[in-house]
DNA sequence: TAGTTTTAAGTTTTT
DNA sequence: CTTAAAACTA
């Protein structure tokens, strides 16, 4: 197959894909199947361009629909020549910010724009919505962020496509409205603002189509209309244009994905040519048939058929479990003996499920059972609310005319700032068109009030100092003069008394995280969670220092700031990647697998309600089907179906049918095992891991001396009566080994008196500290194995 | 008003 | 069962 002269990097692809990457002048649409390797064809590809056709880098633009995606494509194009680093690999989204950064001001935005997620959303519209229910408030901005994905406008007739109440438009309209007055923008701004400028401004859009000579699109199956828009006004005659796609694998519907965006293309884009890359490398036969025999049943397809370069395999295998608890046991187990003959390593497996629920249950029994794993997606974190509550800060910081930001923090911890006098301070910055800080300081109202907003905007303009004052990030600026001056010694109630903020102390780092540092603790905004850890034994401040220490890389300044925020915004799962890939078993969505492999996995859930979701009919259930497809499409060897006869939910207990899709299921390659054999000891009726006792794997021994070993600290035959005492009010006793539901193995490190009473401070074995009362002793933290 | 207690309501999937 | 909203008390 290799022609003469060819570069050695082509000689891994098969004639469909070589065609591909060596493919140029018309528009192209590569269909490809799971598992065919088009990442290979795309990264090949942008090398090509640059070698062998000598496109500059920098005209090359290549957006995919994850910073994942986008990281590792630039990553393995790097692999084959340097200079594809030089091109730019983005997400629609990011690539939208990095627009409006630019040519905002086009459409009356400032570059200084902080992106509004859908809770800001939220609450930006319930302070329109007035006296509206939140559910309510809820469905209107989704109707919103459908519009702005099918790209219309507030005057757009086909408005009612998306909701047909009257009061739609003008409720968009008055969203619309708002949000320009306080200069931010949502998701679906990001594109659709940009294709709108590029659209109403034709020199605009002649710079980048001077700019970028090529331009490539990953699972164009899951582009919105708007980017769809986006990406024609991108387009000149001259550019190269290049989709890759497989309208099977389309499950981002309810978001606004048009799978018609693809099956389109050759009208959209004249000429166009398709190449389909049928080939599959990832799969066993029986896997691949299984899946495909589930699509199948799909109408509104393309069609095709996936030849799997493996051959045969085992059959996937059925399995039924009582509930849930014995489901996750079932996997637990499988998993464990594999590892422990060495046929595979912890990182060859995933769990896949429906709900992002789900992941507890095995997140419990793989700390309980020590099996290392890490959940993919749904990170909370910057849900948190003492996340929330710091980033608002700095929203604020950035924009002084953020609403919401402002809501949510003026008066937290509080400073006689009430509803009324918010209310107020927003209604006269809008009327006043000045921003809510220098509104806050002119304002006519209350004493208490004036002196909490004065105190308040005094914070900010703090920080604003501390950001703008200088460029590098290597000195230490945390004595300026200017942190002296607030004023911290705010009443500090118990907190005084036990003086929780000393002992966990927020530590600045360098560059950006010195601001971020200098506003949590001269707002207040610490010590307010300082104390709710004390009572409560959450980890508040330790997220609070997660969040400090993921600012350290930003320069302190105005730039670093937005870059900081915005990359948060654009990126939940930032912090996951700057962490080295581990050997551990992968707990995640199914919509989360799209784009990766396993050895084996476990398609767990396998019920109607769970998988498919409730009664989903015709659309929507084609959809599912997809998503079956695109998880069972994972596996590259051993394909493992789990359902239950009965599942817990909401606190209650029901019984399940199986998984509509098992019915339709090519049965001649499932392996059903019918025996029930895990009635399992150990599990309860109200679902729990009652009678478990101590952990079968060394509940004693080993691990505890070397816990004790490991902590010299303290000498628990040397211990005061005082402390003796301690633990007897107490129940723990120093060296107690426990287990904790969320946080796994640990022991009692010491136990201090509060007022009150005693507080239990835990070391655990991953090297995390929590503490808690006695008093209000969770049952979450629960005795294991005697004490030394 | 601020903080606590009681009651009700609710769970897809995500850039 | 957990979280959010509503009602209540100091």
């Amino acid at each position: 197959m290799r022609m003469a002269g060819d570069p050695s990097y082509l000689e891994p692809l098969n004639k469909e894909q070589r065609r591909a990457v060596l493919h140029t002048g018309k528009p192209l649409l590569i269909l490809a199947g799971a598992g065919s390797g088009k990442t290979r064809v795309i990264k090949t590809k942008i090398a090509w361009l640059i070698r062998e056709q000598g496109i500059d880098p920098r005209s090359i633009l290549a957006v995919t629909f994850t910073n994942k995606a986008a990281n590792e494509m630039a990553h393995r194009a790097r692999k084959i020549d340097e200079r594809a680093g030089n091109a730019m690999l983005r997400t629609f989204h990011s690539f939208g910010a990095w627009f409006l950064r630019r040519n905002g001001h086009l459409a009356g935005l400032d570059s200084g724009f902080v992106i509004y997620d859908d809770t800001d959303v939220v609450a930006l519209l319930s302070s329109i919505m007035e006296n509206t229910p939140k559910p309510e408030v809820k469905y209107f901005a989704h109707c919103i962020a459908r519009a702005k994905d099918y790209f219309l406008s507030p005057d757009d007739s086909e408005l009612a496509l998306i909701n047909h109440q009257k009061k739609f438009r003008d409720i968009y309209k008055q969203y619309e409205e708002r949000m320009a007055q306080i200069g931010n923008v949502d998701f679906g701004d990001l594109i659709k603002k940009p294709a709108e400028i590029l659209r109403s401004q034709p020199e605009v859009a002649k710079r980048f189509h001077d700019r970028f000579a090529v331009i490539m699109v990953d699972e164009y199956q899951d582009a919105n209309v708007a980017q769809f828009h986006l990406l024609k006004e991108l387009c000149s005659v001259s550019t190269y244009v290049c989709v890759v796609g497989d309208d099977d694998q389309s499950i981002y519907r309810f978001r606004g994905a048009e799978v018609k965006n693809i099956l389109d293309f050759p009208n959209s884009f004249a000429g166009a040519d398709i190449i389909r890359l049928e080939q599959n490398y990832r799969s066993t036969s029986p896997i691949l048939q299984a899946a495909s025999s589930v699509v199948n049943r799909n109408r509104d397809r393309l069609g095709k058929v996936l030849n799997a370069e493996k051959g045969d395999g085992p059959f996937p295998e059925l399995t039924t479990h009582i509930d849930q608890y014995a489901e996750a046991e079932f996997c637990a187990d499988k998993i464990e003996q594999s590892v422990k003959n060495k046929t595979t390593t912890w990182a060859d497996w995933a769990i896949l499920y429906r709900t992002n629920a789900q992941s507890a249950v095995f997140e419990t029994l793989f700390l309980r059972r020590r099996i290392p794993y890490r959940v993919v997606g749904s990170f909370k974190f910057y849900e948190r609310e003492e996340i929330k509550d710091a980033l608002a800060l700095l929203s604020f910081l950035a924009n002084p005319r953020d609403e919401v930001a402002f809501r949510r923090v003026v008066n937290k911890p509080t400073r006689g700032v009430g509803p009324v006098t918010v209310h107020n301070i927003i209604q006269a910055s809008i009327t006043g068109s000045s921003n809510l800080a220098e509104t806050s300081l002119t304002l006519q109202c209350s004493q208490k009030a004036r002196a909490g907003l004065k105190e308040f905007i005094n914070v900010i303009d703090n920080a604003k100092v501390l950001l703008g004052d200088h460029e590098d990030n290597t000195k230490d600026y945390t004595n300026n003069k200017y942190v002296k001056d607030v004023d911290v010694k705010r009443k500090r109630k118990k907190l005084e008394l036990n003086g929780a903020i000393k002992k966990q102390e927020l530590k600045p780092g360098k560059g950006l995280s010195i601001c971020v540092h200098n506003l949590l603790i001269n707002s207040g905004v610490a010590e307010y969670h300082a104390m709710e850890d004390e009572i409560s034994g959450n980890s508040k401040i330790g997220n609070l220092q997660e969040l400090l220490n993921a600012a350290i890389d930003y320069p302190n300044n105005r730039e670093g700031l937005l870059n900081f925020l915005e990359n948060i915004e654009l990126d939940r799962n930032m912090k996951e990647e700057t962490q080295n890939p581990q050997d551990t078993v992968t707990l995640i969505t199914f919509h989360n697998t799209k784009g990766l492999e396993f050895k084996r996995v476990f398609m767990t859930g396998l019920e109607q309600g769970i998988f498919p979701r409730e009664e989903k009919k015709d659309e929507e259930l084609e959809e599912e089907r997809r998503l079956f497809y695109v998880g069972a499409t994972r596996a590259m060897e051993e394909l493992y179906l789990t359902k239950c006869e009965q599942r817990t939910l909401y606190g209650k207990t029901m019984p399940m049918t199986p998984s509509l899709f098992l019915n339709e299921i090519d049965k001649s390659v499932i392996n059903e095992i019918k025996k029930k054999n895990d009635f399992a000891f150990g599990i309860t009726e109200r679902g729990g891991w009652q009678s478990f006792g101590k952990p079968s794997s060394s509940g004693k021994g080993k691990d505890q001396d070397d816990y004790l070993w490991e902590n010299k600290s303290f000498n628990p035959f040397q211990l005061t009566s005082a402390m003796k005492e301690l633990e007897e009010v107490s129940g723990w006793r120093i060296g107690q080994r426990l287990f904790h539901e969320n946080h796994g193995y640990g022991g009692v490190l010491k136990i201090k008196d509060s007022d009150d009473g005693p507080i239990v401070y835990v070391k655990f074995d991953n090297g995390q500290e929590k503490s808690f009362l006695s008093e209000y002793q969770s049952k979450a933290y629960e005795k294991i194995g005697d004490d030394w």
